[in-house]
Formats: C-alpha cells, sequence, structure tokens
DNA sequence: ATCTTTCCCACCTAGGTGTGAACC
DNA sequence: ATGGTTCACACCTAGGTGGGAAAG
C-alpha cells in the first residue's frame, strides 16, 4: 500500500522551572501552541499532505514546556499514533470524510521515535505523540503526551476543500492562492 | 567609535572517533574546511562586512573535528580575536591596505564567547578563535583553535576591489553581481 | 469509470548579496 | 574636501504552497 512521508518538526520552548530546578520534573507542564488554530482544523476532520519527499506539517506542531531540571539535558521525540484502524473514503460531493468500515488494513505501530521523515499511509487517521526523555547514563522517560487538536488525516490530495481553504487562510506560504481568491472578488465586485 | 556586528557561525561536523570513544580527547583533530578558499582570500588580506543588524561571513567558518568522545557533550564557543593593535586605512587607488602606524586604537578583547552578534570593530583586525568544552558537572575546556587562514579585516564597505571579486565569484547570493559581469563581458564582446 | 498518486508549475515567503546615493 | 557609515534597493538563493494535468 502506498506510503508517504510527512515533514514534521516539533519546535518547543523550555521554560526552565524554579530557579534551584526541578529533578523529579514532578510539576512538568506540556503546552500545545497555536491551540485555537488547531481546533479550527480539528473541526472538520484535519487533513495532511504527504509526499515522496516530505511535506511540512500545517498548522506547526509546537509545545511549550515548563517543569524540567534546568541542569540536565532532554531529548524531545516524535511519533504518529494511529488514531482508528479505518481507510478513511471521500463520500458525497459536498467534501466530508467518513469512515469505511469493515476494510481495515493491516496497520503497522508508529515506526519508532523519529524527528523527521516519518512514513505514513494515506488515508489513514493519526494523532501525533511527544516523548520526553531525559539523557544521562541511563535515558530516563519523562512524559509522554499527546493533543487530541493534532489529529489529522494523512492525504495526497486534499479531500475536503474547507480544509483548502484554511491552510490558504492561515498558512503564510500558501499567500498566493489568497491573493487569486481576493482578486476574483474584486473582480465579482466590480461586475456587480 | 564604530562598532559594528558580525554574523558568524560555526557549523561543525562531528566524526566519532574509535568505536569505544576517546574520553581524554587525546587524539583530539580540528580540520579547517574550505582551506583552499579561505586562502585565497588571505593571500589578498581577506575582509568582512559588518553592519548594525549582523552579516554573515563568508566564507563560512567550519571545521570538523575527530577525536572526541560520542558518549559527552561538546559546547563550540567562537570568538574574535584582535590579530594586531592597527588601525587599518586604504592608501593609494589601487585598493591595497596597509597598516597605519602609531594610531592603535584601546581595543577591547575577545568579547567573551557568545555565537551570534559579534561586537567588531570596523578597519580592526581580527583571529577567528574557536573553544571546545566538555559540558558535565564541571566544565572542562578541549581544546583552543584558530587558523590563520580565517584573518580578517572588519570594514563597512570594501576597500580592496579583488575581495568583492572574489566574494562574488564564490558566493551564490552574490549571483546578481556575477550576471551582471558576464552580461557586461558580453556586451563588450558583441561590440567587439 | 472511479479513485488515488505523482509531477511540474506559478506564485509566494524569507532572507542573503553588493551597489550607490545620502549622510555624517 | 575626505573618509567612513548607513540605508533602500534590485537581484539573487532557497524552499514552502496548492492547482491541475497526467499517470497509475
Amino acid at each position: 500500500r502506498c506510503m508517504s512521508r510527512l515533514l514534521s518538526a516539533v519546535e518547543s520552548e523550555l521554560q526552565a522551572g524554579r530557579e534551584k530546578g526541578d529533578p523529579t520534573e514532578r510539576e512538568l507542564k506540556v503546552t500545545l501552541e497555536d491551540a485555537d488554530l488547531w481546533r479550527k482544523f480539528q473541526h472538520i476532520t484535519n487533513e495532511m499532505i504527504v509526499t515522496k519527499n516530505g511535506r511540512r506539517m500545517f498548522p506547526v506542531l509546537k509545545v511549550s514546556v515548563s517543569g524540567l531540571d534546568p541542569s540536565s539535558m532532554y531529548s524531545f521525540l516524535l511519533d504518529f499514533v494511529p488514531a482508528d484502524t479505518c481507510r478513511w473514503k471521500f463520500v458525497n460531493g459536498e467534501g466530508n470524510l467518513s469512515a469505511c468500515s469493515g476494510c481495515s488494513v493491516g496497520l503497522k505501530p508508529g515506526s519508532g521515535s523519529c524527528l523527521f521523515q516519518i512514513m505514513l499511509n494515506s488515508l489513514h487517521k493519526y494523532e501525533p505523540q511527544l516523548h520526553i526523555v531525559c539523557v544521562g547514563s541511563r535515558h530516563r522517560l519523562v512524559s509522554n503526551v499527546s493533543f487530541k487538536e493534532t489529529q489529522f488525516i494523512a492525504v495526497t490530495a486534499y479531500q475536503n476543500e474547507e480544509i483548502t481553504a484554511l491552510k490558504i487562510k492561515y498558512n503564510p506560504f500558501a499567500k498566493a492562492f489568497l491573493d487569486a481568491k481576493e482578486r476574483i472578488c474584486c473582480i465579482t465586485w466590480l461586475f456587480w
């Protein structure tokens, strides 16, 4: 079955805990950034384009972390957990995606932990998951969080035009298409 | 006196020593990359533009390091050591720089260790210096190297047009001016 | 036929060049 | 007048968008 790649990045902002540090990470807090934006996409079922050479995520997965020990070293690992066993299918012209029951494909579990060039199955739903590991003489898993808001269906082309519209509206790299839309509006208005 | 900034970067390639590592760094080797290119500039006295907001170095300071302990953490620090006490001055139209003796300006020592936005005195000569520090419960200075090939005079505008020509020839971001030169050659040739 | 993937493209963002006029 | 600095600018590099045709 088709396997494509999705470029992903974890951008994190570290906020040192209290001055003396907290070697136990008891008050660890991981917060999703741009949560409002993520929820806009989540509301209409988010999609992410995957390509052979890798594609950036938009919105970008960003978290801020507080409560770590400032004198320790940490690794941040990201993987994508299958959110269901369905192969999603585009039905009716209105652009809604619905789960196609009874055709569960043999899904591989998240391919371990890797920051870039992660293989995903197109038309399957994933939930990004973040691992925080304290690096030392022996590694210690500190946290293991994921956010429902960041779920998405991997696709090779957008299925829901509302998703396309949101991506164009908020991703500066799609500015060209935003301008095009505005020009069309303008022309329509002049014609009117 | 005028102080301007020079953006600098240390790009380094780490080559782990032998499999078992070398916690003593006894066989540490630091090699300057693009040494041939650096020597081309050195041969006619290199200049680097400094600006208020910072300017990249070209050539880029890159080193490859071998003989480190793969299980240790290292920091790479860069500073710029005054190479003499002269204020350099542009003399004769031929574009040569020569030292103006007897006007030594009070030079501050290298401003400690800082990777970006380093303040340099225009018209003074510097030699980049690299520090390698092993990060641990207490830091340990591992190495302290500099390369004569990378000496340069900080300037706010190029003084020697041969330097300008070399920068344009080898820096892809100055391609526009390379093309312009080629066009001029072409027009001259057509006219001829 | 239909669904899905791949490729090339125009059009952006983002930012690194030296130039030359203006400024001090 | 002279020497040095600053600024806006045209022109690049580098690479991220979705569209749409073509292919599978």
